[in-house]
RNA sequence: GGGGGAAUUCCCGAGUGGCCAAAGGGGACAGACUGUAAAUCUGCUGGCAGUGCCUUCGGUGGUUCGAAUCCACCUUCCCCCA
């Protein structure tokens, strides 16, 4: 099997411009592909892990890749399937951000002895000249058929700017810059980015008359068709400090039953088979699943170490012990009050409620506990001797913190 | 450039002078049930305080005993025509 049937087998192609000869470049080792990144914020998240694990898994084919920031199209945003057009981001929020990303891809893929590149398309789009590039470009796209793209469908309603219509022409460009000064031969991306990614191998043909192909991949979507990889809260950061490896590790352990197979099968690098047995568990035995898909995601973005502790805790916690690895909160006597602080301080200090009336709702519905005790009124205290020992605090079921006297 | 409309609490969306911290829905949170799932049911959702007080309805002023509701100006957004 090659490593298109592979991708094919985990059901991460969405589309492709031409299936033979996209299966000859890959399989062969022939491919010079790239992704590009949009820099629009300082971490990646789970959609750019996507596309780096699927970097990754051609590149170990043989293949060469090219990430592409977006240092130049960044300056435009992307509207594809987008209702609002973006905040502009500043130019020095961008570079930023590019260095962020820069340094969290490293630990992806190999660029080490060229085998893998990359490259900012700011060195090239930053340069341009209107009239020129107009002269350029200009007449090989049609407004009409640009219109008719899919990418811009959502935003009828809202209004689509001139700055973002020319996003397209952007991308364009770059696959045709890179189709020239690499030898690029394939631009892969999200399945949102298709017209995108068209317009650029439309572009190299009509300019140069060159064969360049474009594939997209499946988007994650969850079993109610909305995008996996978001919580209330925002993105599911790959950067351990907006997104804690337990956190990252709970987005996973906690998806949906229906969800867990085909995440297994689109994002871990297990082998089919072990993936295809696991298909037949059912029920709790789903659990396990879960299981070994969060660890194994976490083990991949944090580091094996990172993923084992998260593990480690949440089932500890879960299994009702305490765990040396749980967050903790380190109070000082400044805190107390008379050597003694009252509970909802207590789990403000926390971090556990957002405000005192908060808590009280809170202790009103039983939803806080202090080492597996129900809290049960507003004026519980705690004295300077319990915390010295460290209380562990609890709201719900999967919010908890220690605390400790420091 | 001309004409018309809209801005409400996390989101959508009622409310057109006191009974409004503001209907309803969504989401979030908590409880029951469970498998750290889904579905369902219940509660809850500005802050501080034990029936009271404080801050909120795009912004700034004004009218009034009293304004989310009326007036003026400003800002932003949308629609129609060019």
């Amino acid at each position: 099997m090659g490593i298109y049937e592979e991708l094919q087998a985990r059901g991460l192609i969405a589309q492709v411009t031409d299936e033979p000869r996209i299966r000859d470049l890959v399989n062969n080792g022939k491919a010079v592909f790239y992704i590009g990144f949009d820099p629009t914020a300082d971490s990646l998240h789970v959609g750019h892990f996507m596309a780096l694990c699927l970097m990754k898994r051609l590149q170990e084919a043989g293949n060469k890749p090219i990430a592409l920031l977006g240092g130049g199209t960044g300056m435009i945003g992307d509207p594809s399937g987008k209702t609002d057009m973006r905040q502009m981001l500043t130019k020095e929020q961008i570079q930023h951000n590019i260095d962020c990303f820069k340094e969290q891809m490293s630990r992806f893929i190999d660029f080490s002895d060229g085998k893998a590149l990359m490259v900012n398309n700011a060195d090239w789009l930053l340069d341009l000249n209107y009239v020129e590039l107009l002269r350029e470009v200009g007449p090989h796209f049609t407004v009409n058929r640009m219109l008719a793209a899919e990418c811009y469908k959502q935003r009828w309603e809202k209004g689509l700017t001139f700055i973002e219509f020319n996003y397209m022409i952007m991308q364009a460009y770059d696959f045709y810059k890179l189709y020239t000064e690499y030898g690029c031969n394939l631009e892969l991306g999200g399945d949102d980015q298709w017209s995108n990614m068209l317009a650029g191998t439309e572009l190299i043909r009509r300019k140069i008359g060159g064969d360049a192909d474009a594939m997209t991949q499946v988007l994650l979507l969850n079993s109610e068709g909305k995008k996996m990889g978001k919580t209330v809260g925002g993105a599911v950061w790959l950067d351990p400090k907006k997104t804690s490896p337990y956190d990252f590790y709970q987005y996973w352990r906690n998806v949906a039953d229906a969800d867990v197979l085909k995440c297994l099968r689109m994002l871990t690098f297990l082998p089919l088979e072990q993936i295809d047995e696991m298909d037949q568990w059912e029920g709790s035995q789903l659990n396990t699943a879960k299981e070994i898909l969060a660890f194994e995601l976490t083990k991949l973005v944090h580091g094996e170490e990172e993923a084992r502790k998260a593990q480690d805790s949440a089932r500890a916690l879960f299994g009702g012990g305490p765990s040396a690895d749980t967050p903790t909160t380190t109070l000082t006597d400044e805190d107390l009050n008379d050597g003694a602080i009252d509970v909802i301080t207590l789990f403000q200090k926390a971090g556990l409620i957002e405000s005192r009336s908060d808590g009280r709702r809170a202790i009103q519905q039983g939803g806080l506990s202090a080492d597996d005790a129900k809290i049960a009124s507003f004026d519980q205290t705690f004295t300077k001797d319990q915390l010295a020992q460290g209380i562990m605090l609890r709201r719900g079921k999967k919010k908890y913190m220690n605390v400790l006297l420091g």
